[in-house]
This record gives structure tokens, sequence and C-alpha cells, in this order.
DNA sequence: CAAAAAAAGTTGACGGCTCAACAGATCCCT
DNA sequence: AGGGATCTGTTGAGCCGTCAACTTTTTTTG
């Protein structure tokens, strides 16, 4: 008979539970950056750049961007409006659509805040050689397209 | 002077918006399989499989093998005992202490949903090779380095 | 031995994420 | 023109993960 403990591959030893654990530091060490330094949290923070590179887009567009939930979106920024970071503005030609832009706070929030995050970027992906983040990207996207599998067994 | 365009890389090329994406994908598949197949949590699951590979462990020894929440851990456990999953026994020689078994009935569940979750595993193992492999894991281990680091950027 | 420190587990609070339902505006098609 | 389908953004509910405060019990230490 087999013993039990031949079943027991270390959960710390699955892939799922690596990017599990990374992902949530990975998560944590920005949060953390962006609130003690400049009080909005990740998701602000995304948003802010994303606006900012789209150039005026809408909540819509920002959602396919950064694949985030409408729901989510519609209350960050809210929040953001409130903060003084973004102004919405409602179209003329579309009375659904609301465009969004930053407030010079917003811009110069960004000025402040992208040396830091950038420089976190490079730090993380300097530590990958040339050939190793093309594998790492390469295996990433496979994982990707078996997650999006239906069966997924 | 210097486009702003020039400063942003998309975010989804990101390594770090890769792996949130990545992650909550697999999430959501493995919660789906155990929810509609078994009627359990991701989080059910890996402490099913921790209680069954430690032999009787406290909450804290989970705590430490999975890295979850202490908190997160004791609602998760109360669930498992109410839906017949795990006894809780408290210890004799500490008062403090509850050692965790599972009941036939979590045997049972384990040995249908393992050969599942296994194949899964090995789906996702099976789209690399194993110098691949090795790639991968050894860049998360140095990303986790820096995701643990204090200052982070 | 007694006070302080540490450990185990519980609970409450909060924000993030996801899903689903929804109202209003616009588009499409006959 | 008008009725149905589609699209935009909002809201509410529920789950999960994180953090901090707290109780009880045990250990340490003066």
């Amino acid at each position: 008979m087999a013993k039990q403990k031949d079943q027991y591959d270390s959960i710390r030893d699955r892939i799922t539970f690596r990017l599990s654990r990374l992902n949530s530091r990975l998560n944590a060490q920005a949060s953390r950056i962006l609130r003690e330094n400049f009080g909005i949290s990740l998701t602000q923070w995304r948003v802010l750049v994303m606006v900012r590179a789209l150039g005026q887009p809408t909540l819509t567009e920002i959602a396919g961007e950064g694949q985030l939930d409408k729901g989510q979106l519609s209350r960050c920024i809210r929040s953001m409006v409130a903060g003084g970071l973004v102004t919405a503005r409602e179209l003329e030609s579309d009375h659904r659509k609301t465009r969004l832009r930053l407030t010079p706070e917003g811009e110069q929030l960004h000025r402040r805040a992208w040396p830091v995050m950038r420089s976190r970027q490079e730090l993380l992906m300097g530590s990958m050689s040339e050939t190793e983040r093309q594998v790492v990207f390469d295996v990433l996207d496979r994982l990707d397209r078996i997650a999006e599998t239906e069966s997924g067994s």
C-alpha cells in the first residue's frame, strides 16, 4: 500500500501557490510605498497613470486597458474626483460617456510618484537577464492561456 | 523636451500587472472547479490538504505551512467543522492549542478531489520544459526577495 | 512565587475584487 | 419613426485577504 505522504508535494512548491504569494507581496509593497509617500491606493495609481497615458479616456477605455472591473473603477474614480486628482466631464456627443482628465494636482502627483514607481519596476526587471525575461513572459503567457480554458482540469 | 508618451510602457507589459492578472485567473479557475464539483472554496481545499498531510496539526502550524492569515484560517476552520470535514480537539497538555483531524467525510472528499486538482497542476507544469521551470522558479524566488525588502524602491 | 512576556486562537473592521442587477442613452433594423 | 438590442456607468451584495485589538493560557524571568 502507498503511504499517504507520497501524495503530498508541499503546497509551497506549487506554481499557483508561489504566484499567489509573490503577487500579494508585490501588491503589499507597492501599496505601502504609494500610501506612505503619496497617500493613494495602488488602484488609484494605476488609474492615474492610465488616464494620463490614454489622454482623456472614458471609464470603459480604462477598464479595457487595465482589465479592471467597471464597478471597482467607478468607485475608484469617484474617490479620485473627490480627492481632486481628476475631473470628469460628460460628453456632448454621447451623454452616456464621461471623459476623464488629470487636474494640475493629479499631474503633479504623477510627476512626483513616477520616478519612484519606475525605479521599482526597474529593480524588479533588473533581477533577470534578457533571456530569463523572455522565458518568464513566455511561460506566463502559456499559463494565462491555460487559465482561460473552460475546463481547466 | 521629451514627449509624454515616452514615459508610458503600457501597464500590460509590467511584470506586476502580468502576475496579478495570471494569479486572479488561476484562482478563479481553481475556485470554480472546487465549488462546482465539490462545493468547497479554494482556501478550504488548501486547508484540507494541509491538515491531511501534516497529521493533526494546530491552526498555527497550518498558518506557517500555508502562509495564511490566522484570522482567515480561524473562520475557514470553523466552516469546515460545521461542514463536517474536520474535527477540532483541544489538547490536554496545552489548553490554548487545538488539534485538527479530517473526518471520514473529509478523507473521502480529498480522495475524490485530489486527482482533479493534481491533474490541473500537471497541466500547468506540463506547459514548460524542465529548464524553463527552473528559470521561472528561480526568477520568482528573486522577485520574492525583492518584494520582501523594506525599501522596495 | 509573581509579574512580565509570549503564544494560540478569536473577533471586528476595512478595503479590494467579482458578480449581478439596474437606469439611462444610443444604435440598429425594419 | 419605433421597438429591441446594445452600450455606459452606477449601485448593492458577498467573498476574500489583511490588520489590529483582545482573551485565555503558558512560559519566562527576576
